[in-house]
DNA sequence: ATTTTGACTTAAG
DNA sequence: GCTTAAGCCAAAA
């Protein structure tokens, strides 16, 4: 924990299904917050690992693959979300099929 | 308390 | 597809 903030950012990103994927927009949504989309980045940033938070499956709003500081960064994000069964658009996630719908 | 910064988003050129 | 610009939020300095 970080931060009250930041805590609700993982608690959301951990519900995040296999093989789907949300977009920053919509977890600050989650959090109660529709704009906040760039705190539960700044959160992200705060959070090194996989496994505690899958900060593989956020994205951004059009399906980019922003950030990620681990491996070898994007190019590891996409190998991840690609290996769970999310849809790729290019080097884009195709939303239509894999956005996470609550 | 004020300023800076950033894994954001949308609009516009 | 990329860069700018403006808007909004939270954490760190």
């Amino acid at each position: 924990m970080a931060s009250p903030f930041t805590e609700t950012v993982y608690k959301a990103t951990r519900q995040i299904p296999k093989g789907k994927v949300a977009t920053y927009a919509q977890l600050a949504r989650m959090c109660g917050n529709p704009k906040a989309a760039r705190a539960v980045g700044a959160a992200m940033r705060t959070n090194p690992d996989i496994p505690k938070t899958p900060c593989h499956r956020v994205v951004a709003s059009d399906g980019s693959l922003t950030g990620y500081s681990a491996g070898f960064g994007i190019k590891t994000k996409r190998e991840m979300l690609l290996a769970e069964g999310v849809s790729f658009k290019g080097t884009k996630v195709n939303l239509a099929v894999s956005q996470w719908q609550k």
